[in-house]
DNA sequence: CATATCAGTTCTGAAAAGAAACTTATTGGC
DNA sequence: GCCAATAAGTTTCTTTTCAGAACTGATATG
């Protein structure tokens, strides 16, 4: 199975994956998020091959994630910067580094602390229910087919129920 | 850079990726949440290569987030189920296929629906801030330098503030 | 006019993935 | 007893992708 094709599964985690699944992209996300937007600072502070930076950079841009403008001409130079579809990936992010927080952390803790500016307080995203506000467990959550739902692609234990 | 040095790296988020960053990883965790243990069925429906099923299988077990154990013996089969630090996964697979049931779902919308048993909703996940309860944006959150912080790891612009 | 900066591209060897056959242990049918 | 089937891998071989380092091109600076 090639990953591009990956965006015509019918999985809404492998059509991420086709877009944000693999570990640079991540790495250049987080950067992203973190404020960075020039390739030499996705560079530096990644260590990445920088054909590689330059691939993912343009596949995050075609993907509408990231969005390219020059922040000066002559020479033209080029910025990165995150789209609304690229900060909606924010959650997952978070989410992604919090499990590292709490199960990756050597005795120190956490390297870094997220403070939510609006409240003041350094803070933990927390997934909760849309519907009851209550936080959300793996085993409390079952699966149903939905309006984009194949024949075949669902499980026999999704099925069945 | 070797990916097996990131859990090494001063970033929560790399040492999540040197654990479940990696396509094929997420996938195989898709389906632990689905309910999927065994080999072949991890096999049959993701169609991914033996060797490289075994490998993910057995890093995700040497890293514990997911156990071996005999389902029966004579002769001897086993089966993979999520640890506790395995299902702790879920709000970020959750908020990866979120993301990709909005920007990357075709007209026919979410291939799944899930379920709150504990309130009998169909649900979407929130990110909310521990403290206050609001639903985090990227934009409201600001970095701070953790307990577990290395000395020039943090982006200048983290420092300046 | 040599050097520096920034955003890339090109080249080459090494590592990882894909496809398919092979292994081991055991049960069940003929 | 012999053959096929099942499940969980392992091995082998080929193709693809990746990492590292050097090179390019446009412009500014000393």
């Amino acid at each position: 199975m090639r990953w591009e094709d990956l965006d015509r599964e019918c999985c809404s985690l492998a059509r991420t994956l086709s877009v944000v699944g693999d570990r640079w992209t991540l790495m250049v996300l987080r950067e992203c998020f973190l404020g960075m937007r020039r390739f030499e600072e996705f560079e530096a502070r990644l260590g990445i091959a920088r054909h590689v930076l330059a691939d993912r950079l343009k596949k995050l841009t075609e993907a509408g994630v990231l969005t390219k403008r020059a922040y000066q001409e002559r020479p033209r130079r080029e910025e990165y910067r995150l789209t609304d579809k690229g900060l909606d990936l924010y959650p997952a992010i978070l989410a992604l580094v919090q499990w590292g927080d709490r199960h990756m952390a050597g005795e120190a803790g956490a390297p870094l602390l997220r403070v939510h500016k609006s409240c003041g307080h350094a803070m933990r995203g927390v997934m909760v229910c849309s519907e009851c506000n209550e936080p959300i467990v793996a085993r409390d959550v079952r699966v149903e087919p939905g309006p984009g739902a194949v024949e075949g692609a669902l499980p026999a234990m999704v099925r069945a129920r």
